[in-house]
DNA sequence: TGTATTCGTTATGTATACAATAGCGGGGAC
DNA sequence: GTCCCCGCTATTGTATACATAACGAATACA
């Protein structure tokens, strides 16, 4: 780094190759299927080959990249199928992960921060018709509640595969959600999805372990439905690039 | 390499360092909480400082090791509650995978190889007692079938993260039988397992989703039982170095 | 004109040199 | 005698140079 004297020795440079990759593979600007050149990726992130090297690898190892036989990395490509296949994946390990909390048990302490979320969503969900702003706004804070429920699980390996399972973004339910904010459906769906919130945290006070896993999975399947709703109607899909999947990807 | 310049070319040194790092952690040469010293991993891998970092980069996505925050990696405890959640944890994933063939539908043809399996070991149960050897054939033909099994689901992503789960070895219900061979209930555990392995195929060539997940779960938890089991009777836990547990891992 | 072979360029895999930081030990002072 | 501070050493993080393999283009031959 002659070039660039003033490098943020702060965090490390792996480290900041690797957020900076994520970010363009998530923005759209890095297109699956396309191969990632190290020597271009050199110069976007600042980093070095080697860091740069070290970033690949483990994006390939979270599931964004794809090892190129000959070598080198490509974008990886998801199929329609494939994602409605990770949303019910992260929710059966949800499901996992809320049984867990109520049969292990939780302190009406620990429960707090989860109802606080809840209440914010039900603040945001009385806008009708909910701006882009707020739709931006709950995507964080439903991203937060399942955060919290799943560490809930006490279970360091199933919190470890949630957040693997996690890292596709279009894993996540309120991806989808987004995406088609403007349908009129999606209030609706964001509604009943805050009724499964509200079940699972009763479940799990109550140490019912069967209905808080069920309500989770029930709650992935509503996902799953969103999602084949925006991939029908094909407006605002253009708002996550990264989702700009290809047909015959994994078949 | 100068000194030593017989390399085996047909491998990158990347994987044979991973390879070779892999064995040495499952083997108990190093040992849990351990820190890896590089330069030592470069004179017992025989590849440069590159390669291994990398391995151990994809090591520690892996789950066998940890990132020590000072820098460095070292191998990842694991208490006792962390291998039943990953064993319960597979068993999740492997249901849903049951499910998902058993409602996708697959092909007799595709069954085929499930059922030589079942066969098989079927084949070693009739020995009785059943001796280490056969045991040892028996882990690799359990190994085999739920590799199948999972492969029915034709679900990359759900495929990807049960591999992912099984890289810890003792997610694999079939290690701790092997454990505990010697135990009198080992064989009647297998036998129970055989008759899952019975049911689920049937499940699936009926479309019965909700039952061939069922089945999975119930597998599961078998095998925490036999954890259970083989960790009060602490004979023959020595057969898998790697076991070796830390009672305050993660707690 | 089409195909095959060869050469050149480019990019990846590997090795090593350099830099920086953290841990440890010794020495001094209170 | 104990505690703190300073310096040294060892190990990790980073950068770059080198080797090798793959891809493409161009030319020659059929």
């Amino acid at each position: 780094m002659k070039a660039v004297p003033e490098v943020d020795r702060s965090v490390s440079q792996t480290v900041k190759a690797q957020l900076a990759l994520r970010d363009q593979i998530l923005a759209g600007s890095l297109r699956p299927g396309e191969r990632i050149s190290e020597l271009q990726a050199v110069e976007t992130t600042g980093a070095s080959r080697t860091p740069v090297r070290m970033a690949l690898v483990r994006l390939e190892e979270e599931g964004l990249l794809e090892a190129i036989p000959s070598g080198g990395f490509m974008v990886k490509a998801f199929s329609e199928r494939d994602i409605s296949d990770s949303i019910e994946l992260r929710g059966t390990l949800e499901g996992l992960a809320a049984r867990f909390a109520a049969e292990r048990g939780v302190s009406a302490r620990e429960l707090e921060p989860l109802k606080e979320c809840l209440a914010a969503i039900d603040e945001l969900l009385r806008q009708v018709p909910i701006s882009i702003e707020a739709f931006s706004s709950y995507v964080t804070l439903n991203a937060r509640f399942h955060a919290l429920l799943t560490e809930l699980s006490r279970s360091p390996p199933l919190i470890r595969q949630i957040d693997r399972a996690s890292a596709l973004p279009f894993a996540s339910p309120s991806g989808f959600v987004m995406a088609q904010s403007a349908l009129p459906e999606a209030q609706q769906i964001l509604i009943i999805g805050q009724e499964h919130h509200r079940v699972v945290i009763d479940a799990i006070e109550n140490r019912e372990g069967a209905r808080a896993e069920a309500i989770m999975r029930e709650h992935a399947r509503l996902a799953v439905r969103n999602l084949r709703l925006a991939l029908r109607n094909r407006t605002h899909l253009d708002l996550l690039p990264a989702l700009a999947l290809t047909k015959t990807a994994t078949d």
